[in-house]
DNA sequence: CTTGAACTGAGAACGATTGTCAAAACCCGT
DNA sequence: ACGGGTTTTGACAATCGTTCTCAGTTCAAG
């Protein structure tokens, strides 16, 4: 009860490893492991040890500034999406993700949970597939950019 | 090369261990996680392995005669649903499983897949909430079963 | 009955994630 | 700049769902 905060933040401190994590998040395209960003930023010379690594993707991803979703393998990974509600189409092979929106879904999932009931509701909506280039290439060399 | 197989089944053997798994699913009415069905089946009496739970529960879900689905905490839960493709509506406090279909859902994800190119897609869908009885009763004991 | 393939299960192994806790970094008032 | 209380960090252990191993069991065809 000592509250005695001048700035009304979040509580959290600005550290060198939380802006590590957030930068390596801001050069990746795709969603990734808590454990390939934190060999990302081991790669990248920045020393972040794996349990922060962990500690700062729940975080972000709790306040909303950063997407996560669950591989089939029920692995968490993360991306730095756009703000706003939106869903993903990903590539299965490359990793290539585009951000959709679709209102008639977000109002089909209100509907039905209003008809049933249901108060509190949440959504999860993630399309998986094979991107024109993966299935162009014959998936050989898996890419993840390109030109 | 030697397939003399009389009858073309799928190659699997009816076994007392998997007709137990099979009743137990039937018998539930929630989405339940293996070590859940594996200590409901002890309860009810059937000896089964823990690991043979966990194949018997893959192999329904990949032939499609069970459903499964992971948790915010990325935990595999099964159910036999009825057939055909559609979506859940789960409760968060007592499991209450609602199965829902939305047609203009399936062509949205179709119709975003094919403007990105994407082929060979699928999608996972699920809505997860407070259900009426849940949100009355206040949470205090959560209830599987209502009269 | 014989026999090879499918199946089972106890326990070890695995891998992602979380917990521990002392040391380090930080903020703020002095 | 200094000190003290709070937050954060990280090496490591621990947890926990799931998979692997492999010898013993069951099955069904012949
Ligand atoms: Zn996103
Ligand atoms: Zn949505
Ligand atoms: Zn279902
Ligand atoms: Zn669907």
């Amino acid at each position: 009860m000592t509250e005695t905060r001048t700035s009304p933040d979040s509580g959290r401190r600005p550290t060198r490893q939380r802006a590590a994590v957030a930068a390596v998040l801001a050069d990746v395209e795709e969603f990734r492991s808590a454990q390939e960003l934190h060999a990302l930023l081991r790669e990248a010379g920045e020393k972040v040890g794996l349990a922060t690594v962990y500690r700062t993707l729940q975080q972000m991803a709790a306040d909303g500034s950063i997407d996560m979703l669950r591989t089939a393998e029920g692995e968490a990974v993360y991306r730095a999406c756009s703000t706003g509600h939106h869903h993903h189409l990903v590539c299965r092979e490359c990793g290539r993700t585009v951000e959709v929106e679709g209102p008639a879904v977000e109002r089909w999932a209100t509907k039905v949970s209003e008809e049933h009931g249901f108060s509190d509701v949440q959504h999860t909506l993630e399309i998986f597939g094979t991107c024109a280039d993966c299935a162009d290439g014959g998936g050989v060399t898996p890419q993840v950019s390109r030109p």
